[in-house]
DNA sequence: GCTTCGGTTGTTTTT
DNA sequence: CAACCGAAGC
């Protein structure tokens, strides 16, 4: 495609969106409707039109994939590497600025940005400081609390008194305080604070601003519908310059409220740049016409939105209606996608092209259980992501410490990893000599040697060690270079070692997990460079091999598209989840219903929606009602199968109501897709062997029958699987 | 200092 | 039915 004739390709809404690059402008793109062409496009015509230098345009996603993806696709319409762009998510931007002027927030320009899991151990280390009892008040609660006064873009002297009541007796905000207090101290970050100090810095220093205001001629938002409060406040800071703001987002796929994001922001948008123009993208390119009209029926029972109506787009846009099943429990449930899947792909269905959207990951089980059974493959999206994997935090800890020596959670969290003998005692004496003398840790250390504070000789020679270590580390870094470094110390510290000699199932996963963390090092210049791209860009892109259904949550699925999709569990107190609605009332119902919209309009072709009436949560098998959005969903677009005829499950007969004690036993005759008998082949296992599975370990065989095998796992139990799932250990 | 036992507590999780 | 955490035992 020569670079001119990118403005053909769009539909005359999209045309407008692209074209109208002055002042503030809103598009509301509906699923399916070419968000993501239109931000790009936008992008390059900005560029070719010579309204912009690449530096000049600021653009901001939510997700690393989606930059990426948007870079490569403006590259592509102009036909060259773009470089120098301000574009990334919001947090990476956001630390970047604040990487330039972090001396006016109080911190040093290298500071460290800590994840989800140091922010949880340093506020709890804060509040038992504090002597709050963190079994009467979790430290979880707290951290939510500051989470969300940051969302908002309060710093603890904007807490008003009258939302800090309900916690620890009304010190909410005090305990903010020390926590921010530390955070300074270890000069680091959590991620609220990234989008929260940049606010401030660009709120007190109106020069800086001013500087912003003159680099960036125009902004691009994606998902504006996710944003929250002081995102919006930053965007609106830089946007005061030139005006030329375009948000894209789709107020009906707003899902992320519970982490803090505030769909006011885009109902608000007219309101908040005057003179806005809104450009709507109503002709869905993806799906059916039974489908859109499902999903726009569904969501059509929310009051609060812009509304937009969805349109067939695509020629060949009839196909089947959607499919409402009723399954009578989980496991019956499970089994009917198996075989509508199977079914699928004798006829030729790719399985990459099929998922399998939930609400809540526990869903996953039956359904796991059942494609293991049958063989089909599938993987889990959206499980632990690369860089929260323990020995990937644990590396990276390492290489904290080699970086800065004042990261005393880094310090803390491998200090005695591999096991050193330095335990409470030591770390009391190490944290007391860094109090009194207001030094990290690691520099306590190595007093607490040299006054000889620590009783036990093995664990002072371990601790000399280790300190020498990380001198010997830290020498290297400038010699032998980064990878170097990390192999050796890997190597030397004994972590690596470690899990050598660790007989668990997981463990050669691990290891593989952290040669994969070192080679990605060969990517980056430094290890600062390095440390930075993994706190804040790190995804879990797993290279996608082989053909495989994907299981995934609704939330998971977001802009993803697939030509078949289940969507199961639509049952009262799973979806709408209970505990959504009975926290969030209306509010949280109208996102709970997104979220089904979100689901539906990820099928192209096929949509199965399913609702169990047995299903077993915690461990107690309870009766299910089917979820309201089942009623909601327009009669002409779906076809009822399965037991529809049968009874609700009333009021139990069991005592307590609706809770079954064991599991109920069926009442009526089975459904239609029983278990086939499958093809009978004779095992090449014999009773006895040792075999491994990819996710139950290791385990011994106990009975064979045809290509079925009961397997005793030393760790899982006893599962029956077909053999091909399991290979022989040598 | 390290293990094991018992009690608690359960969504969703772009960074 | 888990997994996870804190307190008691070895």
């Amino acid at each position: 495609m020569s670079n001119a004739d990118y403005l053909v390709r769009l539909n005359p809404e999209q045309r407008a969106a692209v074209e109208a690059v002055d002042g503030p402008l809103l598009v509301l793109a509906g699923a399916g409707t070419g968000k993501t062409r239109v931000l790009t496009t936008r992008f390059a015509h900005i560029l070719l039109q010579g309204k912009a230098w690449p530096s000049q345009v600021l653009a901001v996603t939510f997700t690393n994939k989606a930059a990426r993806e948007m870079r490569e696709r403006v590259s592509a319409i102009l036909q060259q590497p773009a470089e120098g762009l301000w574009l990334g998510t919001f947090h990476a931007l956001a630390a970047r600025m604040l990487r330039r002027h972090a001396e006016q927030v109080g911190l040093n320009s290298n500071f460290t940005i800590l994840d989800a899991d140091d922010q949880n151990r340093l506020l709890k280390q804060v509040m038992e400081a504090q002597r709050i009892d963190t079994k009467r008040w979790p430290v979880n609660g707290l951290m939510a609390a500051i989470q969300r006064w940051k969302d908002r873009g309060l710093e603890p002297e904007a807490v008003t008194p009258a939302e800090d009541t309900d916690y620890a007796g009304g010190r909410a905000t005090e305990l903010y305080v020390a926590y921010q207090d530390r955070l300074k101290a270890l000069n680091a970050c959590d991620f609220g604070d990234l989008l929260l100090h940049v606010v401030t810095l660009l709120r007190k220093n109106p020069d800086i601003l001013a500087d912003y205001h003159r680099r960036f001629r125009y902004i691009l938002v994606d998902e504006y519908q996710d944003t929250n409060l002081v995102q919006y406040y930053w965007l609106r800071l830089l946007a005061q310059g030139h005006k030329n703001i375009c948000c894209v987002g789709d107020d009906d796929q707003s899902i992320y409220s519970w982490r803090g994001a505030e769909i006011e922001n885009i109902l608000r948008f007219e309101k908040d740049f005057p003179g806005a123009q809104i450009v709507r993208l109503e002709s869905n390119y993806r799906s059916t016409r039974h489908i859109l009209a499902a999903a726009s029926g569904l969501i059509a029972k929310n009051s609060d939105r812009l509304g937009k109506t969805l349109r067939p787009g695509r020629a060949d846009a009839d196909g089947d209606k959607v499919t409402v099943v009723s399954s009578w429990d989980s496991d019956e449930e499970a089994r009917m996608i198996g075989d509508r899947i199977e079914a699928a792909k004798r006829d030729g269905q790719s399985l990459g092209e099929i998922a399998i959207l939930v609400r809540a990951g526990f869903l996953n089980r039956s359904l796991e259980e059942r494609l293991i059974a049958i063989g089909l493959p599938y993987r889990i999206v959206g499980g632990a992501r690369f860089y929260e994997r323990a020995e990937i935090r644990d590396a990276m800890a390492y290489f904290r410490v080699v970086a800065q020596p004042a990261d005393d959670l880094a310090f803390e969290r491998i200090v005695n990893l591999p096991k050193r003998g330095l335990g409470d005692t030591a770390m009391q004496a190490m944290h007391g000599i860094a109090r009194a003398e207001s030094i990290p840790l690691s520099l306590a250390a190595a007093r607490a040697l040299e006054t000889g504070v620590i009783k036990q000789a093995k664990a002072r020679e371990a601790l000399r060690e280790l300190l020498q270590g990380f001198e010997r580390w830290r020498a290297m870094l400038d010699g032998a270079g980064h990878i170097v470094m990390a192999q050796t110390l890997l190597d030397e510290s004994g972590y690596a070692p470690m899990w050598q000699q660790d007989k668990s199932p997981e463990a050669p996963g691990r290891l593989e997990n952290l040669k994969e963390l070192v080679s990605a090092m060969a990517d980056y210049e430094s290890l600062a460079a390095f440390l930075e791209h993994v706190a804040l860009v790190m995804d879990n892109d797993e290279a996608a091999e082989g053909e495989r259904v994907s299981l995934m949550t609704l939330h998971g699925a977001k802009g993803l598209e697939f030509d078949m999709v289940f969507l199961p569990g639509w049952e009262e107190g799973v979806f709408p989840s209970r505990r959504s609605v009975d926290e969030g009332g209306d509010k949280a119902l109208e996102e709970e219903r997104r979220l089904a919209y979100v689901g539906i309009t990820r099928a192209r072709r096929v949509a199965v929606i399913s609702h169990a009436a047995n299903r077993s949560i915690f461990g107690n098998w309870q009766s299910q009602i089917p979820s309201r959005f089942l009623d909601e969903l327009p009669p002409g677009e779906i076809i009822r199968e399965g037991n529809t005829q049968r009874a609700r499950p009333g009021p139990s007969v069991f005592a307590g109501g609706g809770m079954f004690a064991q599991r109920p036993r069926r009442m009526i005759e089975a459904g239609a897709w029983e278990v086939k008998p499958r093809a009978a082949a004779t095992s090449a296992f014999k009773v006895g062997e040792r075999v491994f599975h990819q996710k139950f370990g290791y385990g011994r065989i106990t009975a064979i029958e045809d290509n079925r095998l009961d397997i005793a796992f030393e760790k899982a139990g006893d599962k029956r699987l077909l053999d091909s799932f399991v290979e022989k250990i040598g």
